[in-house]
DNA sequence: AAAGTTGTAATTTAATTTATTTCAACTTTC
DNA sequence: GAAAGTTGAAATAAATTAAATTACAACTTT
């Protein structure tokens, strides 16, 4: 299992705004060329990272702009704006545990928290990248290239 | 997107086998019946199991055992044991970026370390927990019942 | 008005997960 | 040593999910 290719399809959305956003329009067609992602799904991503006021974009006029500062996007932002994990959590649990035992019926209580715990020690970690620096060193790379 | 249910599975196997091994042959059907699981899915997980050293089984004989102390099995273990996430990482990547463009030939590479670190602390997580724990906090709820 | 673009719904395709069917090999017990 | 019960494993089917595709109305700019 995996978690869904639209957290970084994202992450390279947003990457491409910053760095191309000053010479050219950013459209849905140009991002699903950089990406090789369909245009349709780049355009849902990048209508959940606007829902996530995370971008602008605009009927018609074309190009998608960042809506606030890269610095102030953590990875962790993005994660969250593209809906990788719902509200059931990252683990999944078989569904039909017998409540005539005191293990099936308990075990989920049990595992719960510290399931939880590691879940949490992922997300948190995601809070610790803002988009600057992965636009930063981008930048790096490209101009040593 | 969620981790498999053959790893909250595998945690309940391994706790009916220390709990109920006792006074019954702990066999894939019974697991099936405490689980909800097929019984064809519990003797997978089991022989997957086995190969991690976990538990042993016999062909015939019935009944599955622990291979090592319960304290000796984290739930990151279990979790490698059953294969939850394969070598290509937690996170996926859209597979098909440009290699003509200078965002598309370096993000996968860019955000491959930070990503690996979110990963990481989610397994470390993990290894905090061994089975031990999970044992007693169940029976520790069964006796309160 | 024309050309290009976004937003969104509906559908299809592909991949993955879980369940099911089947049966040979093995153990234990009577 | 035959019967009953079990594991191991392969093959297939069903269900779920992810991604791509098709289609088109609404909007902007030129």
């Amino acid at each position: 299992m995996q978690i869904t290719s639209k957290f970084t399809t994202a992450v390279h959305i947003l990457t491409c705004i910053d760095i191309f956003g000053d010479e050219r329009r950013v459209t849905s067609d140009f991002l699903s060329g950089s990406t090789g992602v369909n245009a349709v799904i780049i355009r849902n991503v990048l209508s959940q990272l606007r829902t996530a006021g995370i971008v602008n974009t605009r009927q018609g006029s074309g190009g998608a702009h960042l809506a606030k500062a890269l610095d102030e996007i953590t990875l962790y932002d993005v994660y969250k704006a593209v809906d990788c994990v719902d509200d059931e959590g990252l683990f999944h649990f078989h569904e039909n545990p017998n409540a005539d035992c005191p293990v099936g019926r308990n075990i989920h209580r049990v595992m719960d928290g510290r399931l939880t715990a590691a879940q949490k020690a992922f997300e948190n970690e995601l809070k610790k990248t803002t988009l600057a620096q992965v636009v930063a060193d981008t930048r790096k790379i490209i101009s040593e290239e």
